[in-house]
Formats: structure tokens, C-alpha cells, sequence
DNA sequence: CAGCCATTCATACTAAAGTATGAAACTGCC
DNA sequence: GGCAGTTTCATACTTTAGTATGAATGGCTG
């Protein structure tokens, strides 16, 4: 039981690191194909380079933007800050006086583009009753009845880009 | 001055694409030295190919940093304008596409107000059974699952004011 | 006037949201 | 190590949202 427990969260503590490497694995072989689609075709070595350097600045985009939107566990307030200079329509004060934590925050912007409960556990890795949980506790802060108010209310006090 | 101006303008918008389009010529030539120094010392080429997928991840990945630091004062100030010109009018092509009914259309812009069934109905003088038909065929108009996803969409078409 | 549409409402049902409570594990801090 | 706060999850429950179906009314129109 103990090993069980262990290894789930392990697993989920890399499970991006996996998704990555999986990635890359499918790429070498992707680009094994094309090597031998093009090369033995007697293509021009610099068109295969070209093919390469493309799909791997694709990659490293891919990459930035997962890592840009993923889990950020202790960067919370650096990311806020970044947001801070990026979309300026945020109210950071107001923002800071509902104390709500980072994870409750990545709920609310889920919820505010629209998502159900469920969905946004399938987005973070989450089981639905966390999401619910964090859902309430998140209205609490919020001083709302329901999702609708709080999508409202961020829209208004302008919580969310 | 005019013409200055318009070329200053346009050195601005698009003085990013230049740097990048500079950075790339510059991978180019490095690339080619690269060719040079390994394959004609007969490396392996998978070494070579390696070392461009590498190179052009980490160019990817700046790229994507560049791009989400964001869009520089000028393009903020201009997207300001833009939000100031186009968020107080409703695109009524849009809104004519859906062919809602007048009530629905009342219906939507209490819940976009974060309005549950039941103060929509108290507020229209409606039972919550009306209000659920006309949130019910709402949905279908939309082609929307939820109240939060009609809303996101609303905000988003700019249905509502 | 018959037909279409909008509006209203009801009933009955399923699905989703929201609440309450308890619990385990991790993090950062003193 | 103990403590406070965060995160995660479960279970059980109530409430609200959403769907389906049927039906009555009134306005408008060809």
C-alpha cells in the first residue's frame, strides 16, 4: 500500500518529465523516418537540416508554452508579477486582497473561460472532488454564491486577463 | 515627416521579426561551420543532427520567452485604444446569426450578470420552469453544454455590453 | 382561419454544481 | 520536531442546472 502510494505520487511529480521524454522519443523516430525518406532519395542534406531545425523550434515553443502555462508550485508570485507586466488589465491589488492561493487561482481561470469542474480536473491532473473543493473554498474567499457570480466578479474587479 | 514617421512606425512593428529573422541567419552560418568541422572530419551525422535539434529547441524556447514577455508599451497603448473602441458596442452581426428570441436575449444578459434560474425568474416575473426553457433552447442556439460556457461565449462574441 | 412562432408553465428526470467533514501528505518556517 | 498553510482526495449529501416532453395561450400572417 505504502509502495502503491509511492509510486503514484511519483508519478505524478514527473509526469511531465515523462511527457517530454515521450515526446522526444516519437520526434527520433519521426526523424529516423524522414531520414530515411529523404536522404536515401538522395535529397538535398539541407532540406532534411531545414525540416530538423523547424520541427525542433516547434518543439522548444511547444515546450516554453507548457512550461509557461503549466505548475509553477513555488514561482506563484514571480509568475503573478510577470503577469503583472504582461497584461496590465489586472487588478493585482484587488487581486491580493482575496488571499486566494495558487492553486484556487488556476481553478478561477479555468472557470472564468468557461470550463465545468470536470474538465478543469482533466486540465490539472486533479480528481473532481478537488477541484470542488477548491471551487468552494474559492467562492468563500470570493464572498459568492455560485461560479457564475465568481466569473462575474473577476471579470468586474478584473482578476483574471 | 510623414513618411518618417510611417517608417518609424513600421521599424517598430516589426523590429522583432527583423531580430529574429537576423538570429536565424546567424544559426545559418553557424550551422554551416558547424558542417564543416564535423562532417568533414567524418563525424557521425547523427552527432551533427543532435546537436541542431538541441540548438534549435533552445531557439524555440526563446522564441516562445520573447513572445510572452509580451507586446512592448506602443503595441499595449494601441491594444488599450482598441479595447476602449470595441467593448462598449455589441457585434450585432453575431448576435443576429444566433436568431434569439427577444426573451432569450434577456435571459443571457442576467446570466451574464452571474444571475442564477431563479433570480433571472424572479426579476422577469417567470417561474424557474420558463427560465430553464429559455435557457435550455439558449444553449442549443449557442451551441453551448453550459451557462458558463454561453457566458464565455457572449463575452467573447460580445453579445452583451 | 389555420399555421407558425413566441411565450409561458408543469412534470419528471438526469447531470452537474456546491457543501460539509474528515483525512493524509507535503512545504516552509521557527 | 511541531505548527500553519496548501494540496489532494473521498464520501455523503443538498441544491441547482439542464433536458425532454407536453400543453395552453396569444400574436401575426398568408
Amino acid at each position: 500500500m505504502e509502495q502503491m502510494h509511492f509510486l503514484k505520487d511519483l508519478f505524478r511529480k514527473y509526469r511531465y518529465i515523462g511527457l517530454y521524454g515521450l515526446s522526444f522519443a516519437i520526434l527520433v523516430f519521426l526523424l529516423k523516418w524522414l531520414q530515411w525518406n529523404f536522404l536515401i532519395v538522395d535529397y538535398s542534406l539541407d532540406i532534411y537540416i531545414g525540416l530538423i531545425a523547424v520541427l525542433f523550434t516547434v518543439l522548444g515553443i511547444w515546450i516554453a508554452m507548457q512550461f509557461a502555462k503549466g505548475p509553477k508550485p513555488v514561482a506563484v508570485a514571480q509568475q503573478k508579477e510577470d503577469i503583472a507586466e504582461t497584461k496590465p488589465d489586472i487588478d493585482q491589488a484587488e487581486l491580493e486582497k482575496l488571499k486566494l492561493t495558487p492553486r484556487e487561482y488556476e481553478v478561477l481561470l479555468l472557470m472564468v473561460k468557461g470550463h465545468s469542474n470536470a474538465e478543469i480536473a482533466e486540465s490539472l491532473f486533479l480528481s473532481l472532488s478537488t477541484v470542488k473543493t477548491h471551487a468552494s473554498n474559492l467562492f468563500v474567499k470570493m464572498d459568492v454564491a455560485s461560479r457564475t457570480k465568481a466569473i462575474e466578479k473577476a471579470k468586474r474587479l478584473r482578476l483574471t486577463p
